[in-house]
DNA sequence: GTTAGCACTCATCTTGATCGAGTGCTAATC
DNA sequence: GATTAGCACTCGATCAAGATGAGTGCTAAC
């Protein structure tokens, strides 16, 4: 037995009635639907033979079919076709990312909001990888007399700091000096080059090597290895209006995943390198999402730097309103963040 | 009728008994606990007593009695004793926070764990007020041909940051002489204090005017005045834990609380001058926390410069338990905050 | 190949009965 | 006069039985 035109037809008929009613859609349903002339016996058939092919389940004997994470699969493959964004939208979207594109953070935050709420769904954003950008300047400034905060400003005016501490007797000129210096050295290279460079600078140095020892370790560990990932969620509760989390357990269950950072940050790396990735259910490895669907894209930061852009609904999302939407911000992320 | 001793104990052991079970209390239950020595007839008499005086409700005539708010109120006000944080979990505490005391930001972060982490409700901090604390140092860094970042330390170790748009031809060392002029007139003082300062700045220079200009701008703009209130919430779905919220409606509701931080700092603001504060209820303004008690406590900044601390749950929390737990925790933000 | 017809399934809703925790009142007891 | 035992009463919760209806699978007719 194959899929026909007419069984992808009738599957997709099932799928679209399903994303929006999360109801088991039944052959009358379908049947009824312009565009099918078929009578609803002649759909059961065809979804008795979808069944068998595992596309579709009965939740019991008497109710209709719901698609299985194998029908989305196909739908989002192949059965799926992304239309663009609307002018209206892109405008709303357009007005509402440039008034608050000053600052990076506010930036990916305002980012966040647009796509949980165009979606309706839950959102995460990942910062850009901080590793990977491309260093600007470097400037150490005083804060006590041993203290001094070290803050790195990068490409995509993403600024950084981290506390150093200093020898006394430092002032602040000499600290100014330092950071000119530094600048200079490390301007165009990116924070994973620093040990290299740093190394050189070892070589060709006599002084200050207290304090430069301090910046690059402050660099290394507070910067590079120990930094959280910095990741933006947005419209945690939206979830909760989808009748599929009308069960506390369940909501509660959901809401957990964003209480540890990290491990969402794992999950979204997953994504690697793919432009958007689609996972449906058991696609993602963990438990708690194993109802929902993650859809994940990336967008870059001028030639080096990237980060991830995701949404978290459940499988039976509207995946070409999600995928439009992706799409169109990936862009003006990556747009926002490159400009500037 | 009058609140006698007798009415007092019992009242309290309903209530004991309710924010532990948050289910009606009975007479029968009221009686088999030890220390009070009667039957469940005089309980009932009692309790239809203290249910005229409107300390206590029924659901239906069939169930047991709740405490009503002014119960709660009376018994917050009058009948609870606090009693001191254990050794054992100061310990922790100390511990714990000491790991996370560098950078304020994490400190605050850790600190919202540590609360809700030990009371089992939602906590809230609110960083130290901006506008009242004292400047340490001001460095403009040079970020573009046109842009600067101009970064403000502050005595509680608080770092902000806002771009400033600088006339070309400026050099860095240009910005580091007009930083270090800065701090210099700034040092000491509180940007609330800042405009006048300027103004005086003003009168006296007669170079870098517009420079000079667009910091003040972006200090009172970005620092001052649009400064969104910095609100670390921690342990959001712990409410979801308790029967009042196994309704997903009302989950949603107070969850929502939580997307807009602008009204949660209006509320918490409320708490004004008091040193711990309780609303038990209907005291909150907020439609929302109708059926929440939220406990505010203050913690200080050096002389200058506070925030405050909070907690949200069901009216029927444990207030001794979060009293506690507040009270030792505002000591410790205040101190790691103003021994920096 | 398609569809009308029909028996069958099964979750959901409704109804009514039962249960039991808890009350309020009265009369007996301390 | 305060306390308590006794008892009728209330009312939500629980459960079983029946009715309802959406939907299926199968067969036979078109």
């Amino acid at each position: 037995m194959t899929l026909d035109e007419r069984k992808f037809m009738i599957l997709k008929a099932i799928i679209d009635d399903y994303i929006m009613t999360a109801m088991p859609v039944g052959s009358r349903t379908i049947s009824r639907k312009s565009g099918v002339g078929f009578s609803p016996a002649t759909i059961r058939n065809e979804m008795s033979d979808l069944e068998e092919l595992g596309y579709l389940a009965q939740p019991h004997t008497s109710a209709g079919r719901i698609p299985s994470n194998k029908a989305y699969r196909l739908y989002v493959d192949q059965l799926l076709h992304i239309n663009g964004i609307t002018p209206e939208e892109k405008i709303r979207i357009d007005r509402y990312m440039h008034d608050r594109s000053q600052q990076v953070e506010e930036m990916i935050r305002a980012a966040a909001n647009v796509l949980s709420d165009a979606t309706q769904y839950t959102s995460v954003i990942v910062a850009p990888q901080i590793r990977s950008l491309r260093i600007r300047r470097v400037q150490l400034v005083k804060v006590s007399d041993t203290m001094a905060l070290m803050i790195v400003v990068t490409n995509a005016g993403i600024v950084k700091d981290a506390a150093v501490r200093i020898p006394e007797g430092i002032t602040s000129e000499h600290l100014f000096r330092i950071s000119e210096m530094l600048t200079e050295q490390l301007q165009e290279h990116t924070l994973s080059e620093v040990r290299q460079i740093f190394a050189q600078m070892f070589r060709d140095l006599s002084t200050h090597r207290r304090l430069l020892g301090g910046v690059m370790s402050a660099m290394e560990e507070k910067l590079v290895e120990d930094a959280p990932e910095d990741i933006i969620v947005g419209g945690t509760t939206k979830m909760l209006n989808y009748p599929e989390y009308s069960d506390v357990e369940k909501a509660k269950n959901f809401l957990s995943i964003f209480e540890s950072k990290d491990r969402l940050a794992g999950l979204l790396k997953k994504s690697g390198g793919m432009e958007i990735s689609i996972r449906i259910g058991p696609e993602n490895e963990i438990e708690e999402l194993k109802d929902c669907s993650l859809v994940t894209a990336t967008y870059r930061v001028g030639s080096h730097g990237k980060g991830t852009l995701g949404i978290i609904g459940p499988t039976r999302m509207n995946y070409r309103r999600v995928l439009t939407v992706m799409d169109y911000m990936g862009h003006v992320i990556s747009n926002l963040l490159s400009g500037e």
